[in-house]
DNA sequence: CATGAATGAGAGTTCATTCAT
DNA sequence: GATGAATGAACTCTCATTCAT
């Protein structure tokens, strides 16, 4: 008897196929990240995901495209986890410190592909990907707005200068980019307490400032 | 009457060596910067340079030399900011003021430059080269001591809290260069008033934090 | 039924490889007799084996190995028919007859790849390949060492003088080479008698001497 | 006052072009015969004649010229060596034997340009050189035909058995011309008697042949 | 006459993509 | 659907030659 398939389940076949492109696709980022996008042939690629090169054309269109699909799985997984931490309870600060927090840990686990991102960004040329990199940017716009959403309640709230809140919403995440991609050298392994005390500090100098505030008599 | 020349001048002859050096670094800059380091082939660049193919290579002994020297002239020039704007009278506010200014004066000058470095770090393979990229992550140190110098003097004044100042100068760097980059889309253009209000926005963030303060009685 | 291969034989794959690798050296060596190696393009190489001129990187690794493959297979070639050549009935003169008819033979109907070796020993430069260089050396001493052998005997045998015969093998297979070698102006084309001829001048002359002996009353 | 010149002897300046052309020369010949033609750019015959490159053209029209040059005096050397050799008293015996000699002399003072010459007399493709080819094929000929003269006197005399004279000169020098290059590996230096040694075997096998004669009783 | 910076045709090589099996 | 041999456009780099100085 032939299995059912319910609309919204995928089949065999698609569940294959999806895993298939996956499969590919980590093998490319793996490749990416270590070595570079240019200096990554497709012969690579199709070797190290054991498959035979002519396989990945039937998953991707090109070469270009399995760099988009990374960069899209990235952006979509940091979206996600932007939305998941301004879901914590508490104020902004506590909120905030989720999402450093996550981003540490994400980057830590992806700290491949990440640093792909930082520098492959622009490497999107055709005409026909022009589309995929202004989805990625919107991405990041997006991961912004949703941080200042938090930002925005507290200036309400009056617990926060009256300031554009995209603004330093683009402050803070730069800062928490800085620290992720600060760890990219080989040796510079942080231990989770430490992990906290770098997310601690983001925190404070953000909300806090550095300048010692003189303790009322 | 030949005109006499000091020792301590270059000649005609190196002073045009030099000239066209900068010629062929111009031209290369501009097209890394538009297209990327490898969607520009060397045809592109001595066109554009408007000299011969070979010429080039009389100049500079391949195509990776050339993103080599632009990207250790940049670097050069940021250590030097970052060293005159610390002679900036007043305290570290001051010092960090001057900074940012200069860094997003400069960005904006050489922003094309500037996008190029974003991204194309990673691209020195060879071993030969592998030691350039060596000395400009040592550089980006450098002005992190230099700004980490300023923050040090202040926590010795009992002006900032006692924090890392290394990993604070990296937290400031960060931001000004966060905001360096994101006025590279096209039509993004800052007058200058927005300038100061930027370095204004994130210097107050810095030192002062976000956090509303209640005004006492 | 599936047709059974036996473990010895190679299969159709590797069959068609094997062929296709002697066609591309066939056009390697007309080309690079006719013009010269270093006159010769890899363009034409595969216009001339009506390949693409990727293909041809399919199989050899560089256009130096291509060479090498030339110089490889020829130096074989060589001393296999010494080898065979010695296993004529007689003594040395019917075996050193039959090595250079066999030689003579061999050079006309491989007349462009022998103009080859004898100029382009030599263009070897590289360092990985300078190993293949020495043994083609060696395969050319090899063929004296196989020669030296059959007048070794005769002198023990008391039939030659007592000289080194390594040296005599030289000298005779110098003459041998010398008279292949003449025989490449495009035009001069020698009947299977003159052969006969050629190589019993040598013969002659290398046993007995051009020195007109007085018939004994 | 001006220097009167006589017809027949050459100015001041055409002593120093020649001179000049031989620098050059030399300089090329030293090069071409380390690393071989193709491998040897202008600019470093240049720089190890100590001239500038332009300058080289004003005395050669091009690279091949220069190859040219060199293989001209070579040639010329050896047709003069030839003709000396057969002045020698005695009969052909004699005079091959100083041939050989001189031969194995001259290639030992010139090495370098000997193995030039082995490898690259078919380089020459220019139509405009081509003529240049055939005059230095001529010559080899007719160093045969001069040992080829000596050779046919003594066969006048029946001294000498009744065969092709050339073909026995084309025999002999090629003798003589392996010798001539078995010495070429770097650290295969004959001393004086083993020239002398090594000639005498030539001429020996090439007169007496190589077999053993009885004595008579 | 000497020079060497400028030149650009042309070299070997790579590799994303296609397509017959 | 999977494959990898075939492909050729495009790349970086070389170097003989020219010519303004």
């Amino acid at each position: 008897m032939k299995q059912v398939k319910s609309n919204h389940t995928s089949s065999r076949k698609e569940r294959e196929k999806v895993a298939r492109q996956q499969e590919i696709l980590k093998a490319a980022r793996e490749l990416f990240a270590r070595k570079g996008y240019h200096n990554t042939t497709l012969e690579e690629i199709a070797q190290h995901a054991e498959f035979g090169k002519g396989t990945i054309y039937n998953y991707f269109g090109s070469k270009e495209e399995l760099l988009y699909g990374i960069i899209d799985h990235l952006t979509r997984d940091v979206v996600a986890l932007a939305q998941d931490s301004m879901t914590t309870r508490g104020g902004a600060r506590e909120k905030l410190t989720a999402y450093a927090k996550a981003m540490i840990a994400y980057s830590r686990a992806n700290s491949d592909v990440f640093r792909l991102i930082m520098r492959e960004t622009d490497c999107f040329r055709s005409e026909e990907l022009d589309g995929k990199v202004k989805q990625m940017r919107a991405r990041v716009r997006r991961v912004r707005e949703i941080i200042g959403g938090a930002i925005k309640e507290e200036i309400r709230a009056k617990k926060v200068k009256s300031l554009d809140a995209l603004k330093l919403a683009a402050l803070f995440d730069s800062m928490v980019r800085s620290y992720c991609l600060s760890r990219f050298g080989k040796f510079h392994y942080l231990e989770n307490d430490e992990i906290d005390d770098s997310v601690a500090l983001v925190v404070s100098v953000f909300f806090d400032g550095v300048v010692e505030r003189k303790v009322k008599g």
